[in-house]
DNA sequence: TGTACATCAGTGAACGCGCGTTCACTGATGTAC
DNA sequence: TGTACATCAGTGAACGCGCGTTCACTGATGTAC
């Protein structure tokens, strides 16, 4: 009889880390089966768990569903940073904020519809959520001839790359059909 | 032993137009309780119908899905030519369109969101939502000095409510946080 | 360094549940003559 | 107007399924002395 774990892991009863596997595992299979076919019990199955096991790390299924979006708003965040920082003057900034927004959607787009699908969401969602936003609204400052974020603004650009995003995701919106390559190029033509 | 169906429609032992009262079934399920709680055999009983009766009028669960969404895009058409209808000017019908839909989807968030969430759309669908967007179309052209529906205003408008929208039901946006008392105040105050 | 013991983080079986769908059926309806 | 019969649109029971969660348990780990 072999033990059913194994590889480097079989050695030890305890996992290690098995709160960030979990949410790794639960990542995998929404961007591959989509949040309707996310299931705890899979998610256990997944990081080769007993089906009770998540239950020491997250209170309940909606628990691990929100680390899973709060970790998205930090790698939304990550994204648009990463291209902002590639930047060289203020404009090149937004643009590359907005456009970092987009692909990110684009790039994980169950991700994406969890981050914002659900209703009410818990506080440290929240908090990413808003620690991402602080990226556009940096952005939108230090473009403006005062230096100040102006809040319409912001949420103006916000709303067009939202919506940007969800078209192209769930609208069968195409940038081919507007005579462009790309959805960067896309986004870049409407953030003029 | 009373029959189990009472009121007007218990003499007959057909219903009459289940199909409709299916559709209508879903769509109050789906505002009230969200699009995870939609079963099939739910809507069958809130139409008082035996589980099976509904695979007389749809394929599966999807056909029955698709069909509550194509009537969401009819009856967005409806709101927005109501607003537009009611304006005195190219200006004026561009904003009504723009608030009708904000308020459409503020006012049917589930269906709203069964409207864009589901992947691939049936035909019907992709119709009905051509026949929405074409109401846009027709109050950007009317709106441009050269009288045509410029693809990229159109969309980028389109874009706009539609993220305005999306942020307000699920990313925490409230017209209140801007200084403004309500949602229409809030569309306008961004589409300007 | 060793040992007793509390706590942590797993297991695996079981619970009750509602689901989508299929099936053989039957009452109601419409039609051809 | 009546009748035979095909078709339509329901019924109700059953199928297998996977789910979230709970439970008593036990092996592994960490800590106080």
């Amino acid at each position: 009889m072999l033990p059913k774990r194994q590889g480097k892991r079989s050695a030890s009863y305890h996992h290690g880390n098995l709160r960030y596997a979990l949410i790794h595992a639960a990542q995998t299979i929404l961007e591959r089966k989509g949040l309707a076919a996310l299931s705890l019990r899979g998610v256990a199955r997944a990081a080769r768990v007993s089906p009770a096991a998540p239950y020491h790390h997250f209170a309940d299924k909606q628990a691990l569903l929100d680390a899973v979006a709060a970790q998205g708003f930090d790698a939304l965040r990550a994204a648009m940073d990463k291209r902002v920082a590639k930047a060289t003057n203020p404009d090149e900034r937004l643009d590359g904020c907005g456009v970092g927004y987009v692909v990110f959607a684009l790039e994980n787009p169950e991700l994406f519809r969890l981050m914002f699908g659900g209703g009410e969401q818990h506080t440290t969602v929240k908090e990413a959520r808003d620690r991402a936003y602080g990226v556009l609204q940096t952005v939108v400052a230090e473009a403006s001839p005062d230096g100040a974020a102006n809040p319409f603004l912001c949420l103006r650009l916000w709303a067009l790359v939202h919506g940007i995003a969800k078209l192209i995701l769930e609208a069968g919106v195409k940038p081919a059909d507007y005579g462009l390559t790309g959805s960067e190029a896309l986004t870049a033509q409407l953030l003029r």
